[in-house]
DNA sequence: ATATCTTAAACATAAACTTGACAATGTCAA
DNA sequence: TTGACATTGTCAAGTTTATGTTTAAGATAT
């Protein structure tokens, strides 16, 4: 019996305020684009309204990252999506101002509801309630606004509230939980071409905390690369050892506050040593600028800001 | 006393403010659902009332996590289970699901294909190839034979192949990472009545494999238990304190063959010594069996045959 | 007796729709 | 250089739709 049943049809149809927040597309561009430039057809439904398929999506994603490129609306709006896809690939565009077309709406506020009121729920120890709260924030918020506003500031502040005795371990557990699950969603879901360039995320040995892995393989996952994701705590060995068999070209290493810089230091010269050609490191997070002055000068990256680290993808 | 109605099908029925409660949805939702989208039928009274029947409350709780997840409800509602189903991934399946009977006679074999198919994506480091074969055999098998058939040999498999040197971490890593995310999303979507009594599923100090505790998890939801997860590498400490304020009345511990035995003695003494009269607890795993001795004397059940976990929590 | 259910209608608000216009910028021709 | 025109993001007005919430009046349950 070998009767793959795997062809199920997606049938899932967004409205357009969804699609403006995964795409950060605002809804009157969407509108434009498709009266103006029939870059899009989404569906109707009987009452008119616009109904957008994963595809769909999928295209506007490729339209903006083309705009991004400097390409212009008129111009990419009536290719195909293999075409766009192309662009995409080889134009990575060298480095005049990227527009940034950022969402920065009144989110400011928005971010510190759904921060406390996640801590509250962490404090319950009410599972089912956080995912819900974080879920209604992944869907409203762009990604990287929820993972640089959202996911980031919460542990941080889970990280003094334990310090300060106001949490337990559990607390900070559940979280984890909640997040790395819904994290490891998002990774799964996003769309990647095949030929997109790979990379290694993972961090070393002592690391234990897994977010920041997460964070930065979403975010290469946005800037086209296609991360190979291998979570904490992994001897320079083994994190050498998966770069070669994926044929990766770039190892990110998520390093935290808490670390053993000797230790961490020790396993960053090794896996140097190991990939020595073959990989560029990138070391990141709060732990890299402790060891900035130690790993630059033999070649290792350190980066701290999220911004600096998707500017070093994409001009890779 | 008379919140749940049992007719002489034995089967229950719920009034409406009963659904009310366990799925977050206020009556007056529920019935504009119904009336205005036809999203749920729910039988009647002689009296008229509205009478929910568990597959009703899945159901519910399939179109809040849609709509959570942007859909709206006018688009969802005329959805069959099946699609809501496919929306969210997972689902239980014991209500509707497809029998059986067939699948036990293949299912020998069957188990033995996909985990060589595994072995061989995870030998491959080929993530996205092992979650289709994984994901494919958690919805063609029934639960708890993936569980005991595939997930569990699987990783026995890797435990000799790595011993023998056949394998890295890194692959095991893998499987772990895949599998992981697979129960996690099981055990979200897993339907449970808040009246449910409720476990702490945890794993002690040292003890740093998740798998284990994962399995237990959901071997405890199936028997109708809510279970409280934590994950590996608690203190004892964190674990009472996590049963006393979520109200457990069982604490199930999971340890792996690879263990410090006189680590994982004291951790779970003093568990025991914290939670003397509140809670039960219970050891299973691969290391219960070497801890036996040591533990029942103190009224800690070790138990390492799944079928008697679920024996016991059942009479519990 | 009181609380909770039932239906049907109404209410309210947030979003969505279309159309048309405006403004900033860039391009081209005289 | 200047004026006409194209491109493209943005907004406003007026209307319609979607959907959560309330109300009114009766029926039922405890």
């Amino acid at each position: 019996m070998n009767i793959i049943i795997h062809t199920m049809k997606r049938k899932s149809k967004y409205p357009i305020q969804y699609v403006s927040n995964v795409t950060g597309l605002k809804p009157y561009i969407l509108r434009s684009w498709e009266s103006r430039y029939a870059a899009i057809c989404p569906e109707r439904t009987e009452t008119n309204r616009r109904l957008y398929t994963v595809g769909d999506i999928r295209r506007l994603r490729l339209i903006n990252d083309a705009i991004l490129s400097g390409h212009s609306i008129s111009q990419v709006a009536p290719m195909s999506d293999d075409e766009l896809l192309r662009l995409s690939k080889y134009g990575k565009r060298s480095n005049v101002s990227p527009p940034e077309r950022d969402i920065d709406n009144s989110a400011e506020n928005e971010t510190k509801i759904v921060i406390s009121s996640a801590l509250y729920k962490i404090r319950q120890l009410d599972q089912v309630g956080l995912e819900k709260v974080l879920d209604r924030a992944a869907v409203n918020l762009p990604r990287s606004k929820y993972l640089h506003h959202v996911v980031q500031p919460l542990f941080g502040k889970i990280g003094e509230m334990w310090a300060a005795g106001d949490m337990k371990i559990i607390h900070e557990r559940l979280a984890t939980l909640v997040i790395r699950s819904q994290l490891l969603d998002m990774l799964k879901s996003t769309i990647l071409s095949d030929s997109a360039p790979r990379l290694v995320v993972a961090a070393p040995v002592g690391q234990w905390h897994e977010t920041g892995c997460l964070v930065a393989a979403l975010t290469a996952a946005e800037s086209g690369w296609r991360p190979m994701y291998f979570g904490p705590n992994l001897p320079a060995e083994e994190i050498a050892a998966a770069a070669q068999s994926t044929n990766s070209k770039i190892i990110a290493l998520s390093v935290g506050q808490r670390i053993n810089p000797s230790i961490t230091l020790r396993e960053v010269r090794k896996l140097k040593k190991y990939c020595a050609k073959q990989a560029k490191i990138i070391v990141g997070g709060y732990g890299a600028l402790n060891l900035k002055a130690r790993l630059e000068p033999i070649g290792v990256k350190c980066i701290t800001d999220v911004k600096v680290f998707s500017k070093e993808l994409e001009t890779s």
